[in-house]
DNA sequence: GGCCACTTCTTGAACCTTCAATAAAAGCCC
DNA sequence: GGGCTTTTATTGAAGGTTCAAGAAGTGGCC
């Protein structure tokens, strides 16, 4: 294993902090979410997504391209909240393929309900430990992060493929 | 909502980048291992934590908490690790309800064997794209976020209880 | 129009995680 | 030692995610 291929000192130690703590904060609000609102965290960013759109409405594969999951996994989590009445879905009157998936009053009550609760967690976990500045390096971080992995091109990725 | 309770533009906008950005990578990172190494992130960090002890073994519990996993959930792991032959369990001598997790031969080579592919996606993915700066700075943050969620005091967020 | 490739969304099976319950041993206290 | 609480690890069921496959509609091309 040449240099190339390993981590230095600071990027292993860097690596495992930030898995440590993603992982805790994933355990973590995925608890609180459980608990107060009866949805895992990824459900309740549908909700939540949805709830900032106009009409409070979007499209399968948007919404899907949005909170970053694939549409199988959409499927399955509108499936669920449909059961429970959170959302709805209509099709779509431009392409008869496409299906709109609707926040109902139900769910924006259940967002409502629960919004300040879930904040409060990201707020404690997160915001209330950093720095203003700390906070504007985090962002840019993962923006960065978030861009290269947005679409992976085979040359940028060459051992992908 | 007062201002109490809601995040700035600002924090909105780097909270959604984080998350983001962490969905991405987990799932880039889960697939290129499921690919090549058939197993899912989760376990090749087992395996990789377990190769860096001393006779690269560890107690269920000390694993789990190393990396901030439950104990059931690293039950059902060390279980199927057990089935591909790359992890084994010893009683543990002291304790008798203690096992020893352990590293086998076979595991280990799976680790080597698989450990460039993975360093380079998790390098491309993130110390590529970071300046040596940036990449000192999400640690600190790593280090902060996790320190808070590590035994959340119930003084410190009273909501949570 | 007819064909073909692509897009949209869903489905079911396999696998993974969570949660609550359990068994067994250890540690404490008298 | 006997009783009690705590710790360690596992289990099974319920729910979530992934993957591959498939149904149905769209759009381009001739």
């Amino acid at each position: 294993m040449n240099a190339m291929t390993w981590l230095t000192e600071e990027e292993q130690a860097t690596w495992r902090a930030f898995l440590h703590a993603t992982m805790l904060l994933e355990d973590h609000l995925d608890r609180q979410l459980q608990r107060d609102a009866g949805m895992p965290h990824m459900y309740y960013a549908l909700l939540s997504t949805l709830s900032e759109t106009p009409g409070r409405r979007m499209r399968m594969t948007e919404l899907a391209e949005q909170v970053k999951i694939t549409r199988s996994r959409l499927s399955h989590a509108v499936a669920r909240l449909e059961g429970n009445g959170w959302v709805r879905r209509e099709n779509c009157p431009t392409d008869r393929r496409g299906q709109v998936c609707v926040l109902t009053e139900a769910g924006h009550a259940e967002l409502v309900r629960t919004a300040p609760g879930h904040v409060a967690a990201v707020r404690s976990a997160i915001f209330d430990r950093l720095t203003a500045e700390q906070t504007r390096q985090l962002g840019d971080i993962s923006r960065v992060i978030a861009e290269g992995l947005h679409q992976p091109e085979g040359a940028d990725v060459p051992w992908l493929r």
